[in-house]
DNA sequence: TCGATCGGAGTGAATGTTCACTCCGTTTTT
DNA sequence: AAAAACGGAGTGAACATTCACTCCGATCGA
């Protein structure tokens, strides 16, 4: 079982899953070694230390997200529509993927993670930005700092989707359509 | 500095000053210790072990914030007036106490924490709860289950003051009065 | 009143455990 | 056969917890 160009993904799968259900502390190298079936030394082969092997299973998954976000986003649609789009495939993703969904937010809890979340958020490349800010100017989003219509829009989300996973509040596309409703209810002026 | 019975107010102190700036574990015991300018082997004398200082120091804190935020609530008034009265209490609450709310939020990602919070959410005793439900059977909110309204009133405001604590969105009584205004806007049949 | 004795709060060096990471012998590939 | 990849016992650092001890105010006997 050795000479696989895939050790790498196994270890970065194992990382995932672990730290997805026993979060950062409880995914020590010895056991994402065992879970990838791979020696402790591999690792080390493949990342520096075991933070960069958390950097990039973030930048992976990252991308992945993006890609299937922007699926069939119409740049120059209505303001109500995009938005609806955005957070239908972030919905859809998170709940189709929760162990990302549950090792993301651990990294934007952590040390790292604030400063990628800054980062992100205030990037021009975040389609949500230039939504936010085309739709004060039309006057159909209400005129708030951006950053706190982000937590209008991101602050339920988390918050559902954790008690979907957890089980206490199984969601559908009827429910996910009607939290999304109701955060529109929130920004629209 | 020998023989003060507020050795334990100390330790208390440390903790959750500890905790909320580096993290749980950010907070060794030696680290506590010195902080309250006691023994290691003191912390022991107060509490059996970590563990239960830490849930000694949430149900403090949570019996402090539960008073500061029922603090002249009209049990009986109109649904949006009670609405924005807890929601301006638990803004301005957390708000003056940035460290007591670093470490609930600490607190309530861990594993205790999770239990904590939905006996905390499904209990009767939480004012929330007999309002959305009033509100519900009036019409005035919208008829979606209570754990996701409670998403839509809680995860802004998480989200929010996080980012005032960070400094990267401060917040004043106005800006407050424009969030739990949207909240409500989100909320609102 | 005062010296002796006692109890228990307070202490921190020592202990056992868990980790991230290294090092080098082994196995696989070329 | 040489090089590259691999494995996992070993290493040292960090941690929670313990326990043999200190010290001081209180109590007691004279």
């Amino acid at each position: 079982m050795s000479r696989q160009a895939d050790k790498r993904t196994a270890i970065l799968r194992a990382t995932l899953k672990l730290i997805a259900e026993h979060g950062f502390h409880g995914a020590p190298t010895s056991m994402i070694a065992e879970r990838a079936g791979v020696g402790v030394g591999t690792i080390y082969r493949y990342f520096r230390d075991k933070e960069e092997l958390i950097h990039t299973l973030y930048e992976e998954l990252e991308a992945r997200h993006r890609a299937f976000v922007m699926q069939g986003y119409e740049e120059n649609g209505p303001i109500r529509d995009r938005f609806y789009h955005l957070c239908r495939n972030i919905y859809r993703y998170l709940l189709a993927n929760p162990l990302e969904f549950r090792f993301l937010e651990q990294y934007f809890d952590s040390p790292y993670g604030v400063a990628k979340m800054r980062q992100k958020l205030e990037s021009a490349g975040e389609p949500f930005h230039a939504l936010l800010k085309e739709g004060k100017q039309q006057g159909i989003v209400k005129d708030l700092p951006t950053l706190l219509l982000f937590g209008l829009i991101f602050g339920p989300m988390i918050n559902v989707i954790k008690d979907h996973d957890s089980g206490l509040l199984p969601l559908n596309d009827v429910l996910v359509d009607q939290v999304i409703r109701a955060t529109w209810d929130a920004i629209q002026r």
